[in-house]
DNA sequence: CTGCAAACGATCATCGTCAATCAAAATTGC
DNA sequence: GCAATTTTGATTGACGATGATCGTTTGCAG
């Protein structure tokens, strides 16, 4: 077990828990108790997570398992920076009357903050998107029927029958796992299944995904690269891939960040 | 259980009876009895409740400024007192395990409060009460699919097919605008015909209703009162009502208030 | 007003957790 | 293959949390 894997298991457990102990913690990566205190240290530095004596809880309102801003708020797994900065630029890409859709996802939810001004018609399958946009901005908002699931904040759904059958969309801005020659890539397949049928409904599909996304791994293909009309990212991303993309006719476009802050050293 | 474990469970104790002894705590947590007292001590420095001889009481309402309190926690229109007592009342017909419904609604959402230690399966339209149950309480929450609309917070759709039509369900506990000899009423035709849409979906209909609402008026029927099984209201309803219901086979339960009966102004 | 029982705050011993340090192991670069 | 760097694991003294016990205060009833 890697770095990368023990961290992505803490803020997994702490999304679903809100707590976590170091001693579970022990129990459930096998690492040792100091390794873990040092990962702690380091997801709070980064403002994933608040240390408490004896283990960590979740950064944002503490107690209230919120799940608006807890999800996301601080718990952006990889460079905030990058995803707010393709967040900004899919968003300008949307007018007032547009239908579109949002699939679940920490991207689409920053792209559902810049989103205050607008006066569309969403339809989301994310409980947080879905409370952002009716609180703070003046869209329309759909939801699918389905079960809400609590980690995530996902509504998923396994039967066809769902009043969103009745949608129709200009744009899907999508947020994936991972975006690979394949096509575009989800890690759970209930997941995967939703998004195809969000995608159903869609006429064009826009994939935003920060650079970080063209190395990830996968393996659910939610659609083929030949589906997608717009790719968002940034700076960060393989030439190959934007070539490749490029080449299959689809747009790319490239979100300037407003600064860049490599924060991997320390 | 540590430190934080404790303190969401008196907090959560705190919001359902408003009130919390030490010894009960003591009893609930497995603690000893000093660290309750610093317990106690150190969320009211933290303003979280008020401490008085023998335990603590809420401070007040702790505005999250959401969507979930802003609604009802507060804004309670009509006595709030007897509705929670209701809602007390209502909680206590489920057990583990069962499907229920509950549509929107003040006095549902005060139920919604009180199910935070249940583990059962509830379909609701309400986005308040989702946001409740998957936020502090271990209940899978189900959602049909539609528009979300901003003022109540309630989902509505005016189509028929949802994934809702795969729910099943043992009770509807529904908050309801009147009770009348004609019926269950509501104000709105978009609002009750979403209620009679998650009552085709329940096999025993249990009205929750305050006494104030014999007196309401409306004008659409969702169902008849030969539809519904039980009638969960307080002392204040009409004996006349009481003795219709009783008459039409529907079960007329009271609930007690809880201990002060603080009638200033009535 | 007085007595009693419950509850409170303070203190202290015990235990678990924390942060710092150093050694071992894995990874990387040459 | 060897050395430098990073990551991990163990040890230790310090700190915080817990629970028991004390004497004191509060609330209640007679």
């Amino acid at each position: 077990m890697h770095e990368r894997e023990r961290w992505q298991l803490i803020l997994n457990r702490l999304r679903e828990r809100g707590i976590v102990r170091v001693n579970d913690l022990a129990g459930l990566t096998g690492a040792s108790l100091a390794t873990l205190r040092r990962d702690l240290a380091r997801l709070e530095d980064q403002g994933q997570l608040r240390r408490v004596h004896g283990g960590a809880e979740t950064a944002e309102v503490s107690g209230q398992g919120d799940l608006t801003a807890a999800s996301f708020g601080a718990s952006q797994t990889t460079n905030a920076e990058a995803k707010l900065a393709v967040a900004r630029k899919a968003a300008s890409l949307c007018s007032d009357g547009d239908s579109i859709i949002l699939n679940a996802g920490s991207t689409t939810w920053f792209m559902a903050q810049c989103l205050r001004q607008h006066r569309m018609q969403v339809l989301t399958n994310s409980f947080p998107i879905a409370q952002e946009l009716i609180a703070n901005s003046g869209n329309r908002v759909v939801l699918p029927g389905g079960e809400l699931y609590r980690e995530p904040g996902i509504i998923l759904s396994p039967f066809e029958e769902d009043a969103i059958q009745h949608f129709a969309a200009g744009k899907m801005f999508m947020s994936c796992y991972a975006i690979t020659p394949m096509g575009v890539i989800e890690s759970d397949p209930l997941i995967a299944r939703a998004e195809a049928k969000l995608l159903s409904r869609a006429e064009k599909l826009i994939v935003i995904a920060d650079s970080s996304k063209f190395e990830a791994r996968g393996n659910m293909v939610v659609c083929p690269l030949a589906r997608v009309s717009t790719v968002v990212t940034d700076a960060g991303a393989p030439a190959d891939m934007v070539d490749h993309l490029r080449g299959l006719g689809v747009e790319v476009l490239i979100a300037e960040a407003e600064r860049e802050t490599k924060l991997s050293a320390a």
